[in-house]
DNA sequence: CTGAAAGCGCTAACAG
DNA sequence: CTGTTAGCGCTTTCAG
């Protein structure tokens, strides 16, 4: 037979399709002697609900988005990939079918949500406030992660980006460097800059001046950063230890120390963030600051579920809390 | 109105619901004054159509399955990463909707398969020939990517591994190197043994002998394969070049080689394979046999939809060409 | 605990 | 080109 329907197991099982309905997403409901009834006949079938007939009836879809908000490479971003595979785990396990895209097809994705098919979404990474906003009018229920958004009212996730830059300075400061020169990265709005005010933070609370060559810009490119790295390595004052806005201008840092002939980490300490896979790539490997983002992508599991559910007072921000990894590079 | 329906479009543009649907989904078919009497209702109402309720009366749902087949990391590891990008391009461009799993969740894929929620699936990786058969059996069109399986009918997109390490190998022997090494990754059964039989039949080809110093195996961990190359290069006659499995393999020959004090490329040359982003990380950056994996994931899109129109003579096997890239590490 | 029956919102013949 | 109408397969009151 073609894809046996719940009438043929209704007429199978001898019980109504109502109770076959019953018997597969209310089994409570349904006596022990007569729900066998209906899996046996389901069994001799090769009978199996319908998703699509049962989200039309209940019009609901218990189906949810990850939308990465970044240019080029998304999923390619492992900070993003991460994120996704917490979400992943999370969703899964609640019964929440997961779908993917990228910002480049963000409209396809509130199309699908418009066509009523998406309940909920998770926004990764630099989300435009309109996104959310034509989304929420959707009565899409919505979550931020690595990004916040002033004046909205939405749960977000985010890491600690502030403890995360205090850890990392305070341990150069403990192993005597005083010379930290931050290599910011240009280009990812909130994190970037929370990243590079917190160093300023800091430095100032212990009474360290940072200077023209205590900080430079640049994009998150290893060549690039390489490139900014040599010029601050090539002042007469220079900085003992370089602290990247990611692990990726990290890398860029040492390159420039390598062909400079400085030895990592006694002529220069490097330090990373969100402890990547490229450090332990590197030799030495590279010290960073670890982001737990399977954790903040459970998280925003969590958050939208809550969301879903129609729960009250949800945290408006949560934070999750970061932990320097040390290794060799510092 | 909560969620207006194609039957308040049809009252508020007075044609008829069929005029309405198909006004949207085959717009051709409906004369230019009608369809905008029926965009302008749509737009009045905010309708736009329930995707659901249009796959159950198409009986279709134009969603597809992405199901990485690997144990731990899945989108984590770049290359199916990369794949997945080129599936997500393609898919969305095509109006497809893509559901990405991993191997955890096998049975979650299945079931939503078997829920008739999804038409096909791309199975990235070392999937078990008994996965596929169940698909098959439930009528879902199955492509497989870097994998071959033998005995089933099904196309499978592969990069060309044998023709990458002759690349690797060709170019080294180019250079002069005679003692050549291999660090072959155990693990992932497919990929791994195409590129371990291609390296032994390389160097045959060219009157080079491999014996138990030319070829050593391990896992893909940096660490452990830095202690294998260690092993390799503390030989009497050790190796002037290694050939790493994949680029995570060549970064721990990196490392061993830094560790004894080899500078790179003079006292030792390494070629990775695959291209991911590590290479540029390291300095010297490393060699590596570029893989196309993005269009690795366009054409298995491609074969997936062929299978979908129910196209014949859709090639069993498409082989993606690779390339060296030649950087400072070789 | 079980059954009858009315939809859920859209599509696809078929007829005009 | 447009309208009528019968479903698509399941859930969910409402009765019993």
């Amino acid at each position: 037979m073609e894809n046996p329907t719940i009438y043929d197991v209704s007429r199978l099982s001898g019980v109504s399709t109502a109770t076959v309905s019953r018997a597969f997403s209310n089994p409570e409901q349904v006596r022990e002697g007569t729900r066998r009834k209906v899996y046996e006949a389901a069994e001799v079938l090769r009978y199996s609900p319908n998703a699509i007939a049962r989200a039309m009836a209940r019009q609901r879809t218990d189906k949810i988005a990850y939308l990465i908000c970044k240019k080029d490479a998304t999923l390619l971003d492992e900070f993003y990939a991460a994120i996704c595979e917490g979400i992943m785990g999370k969703a899964y396990r609640s019964d929440y079918q997961l779908l993917i895209s990228n910002a480049e097809d963000w409209r396809v994705t509130v199309g699908t949500a418009q066509s009523k098919q998406i309940e909920g979404v998770i926004l990764g990474g630099n989300a435009p406030a309109e996104l959310v906003t034509e989304l929420q009018s959707q009565k899409v229920a919505v979550v931020l992660v690595n990004h916040r958004l002033a004046g909205l009212e939405l749960p977000c996730v985010i890491s600690d980006e502030r403890e995360g830059v205090r850890q990392a300075v305070t341990y150069l400061l403990s192993r005597g460097h005083r010379r930290i020169a931050m290599l910011a990265g240009r280009l990812q709005p909130y994190v970037a800059g929370a990243r590079y005010n917190a160093f300023l933070e800091v430095m100032a609370e212990h009474g360290l001046r940072v200077d023209a060559s205590g900080v430079k810009m640049c994009n998150p490119d290893v060549e690039q950063a390489a490139q900014a790295a040599a010029e601050l390595l090539a002042l007469p004052d220079r900085p003992t230890a370089i602290l990247g806005a990611n692990d990726v201008i990290a890398a860029g840092a040492i390159k420039a120390a390598r062909r400079m002939g400085l030895r990592l980490p006694e002529d220069l300490a490097v330090v990373g963030f969100d402890d990547s896979s490229i450090c332990t790539m590197l030799e030495p490997a590279l010290t960073s600051v670890h982001i737990d983002c399977r954790r903040m992508g459970e998280l925003c599991m969590e958050r939208l579920k809550a969301l879903l559910d129609g729960e009250e007072d949800i945290p408006r921000v949560t934070v999750v809390p970061t932990e320097l990894k040390v290794r060799g590079s510092a």
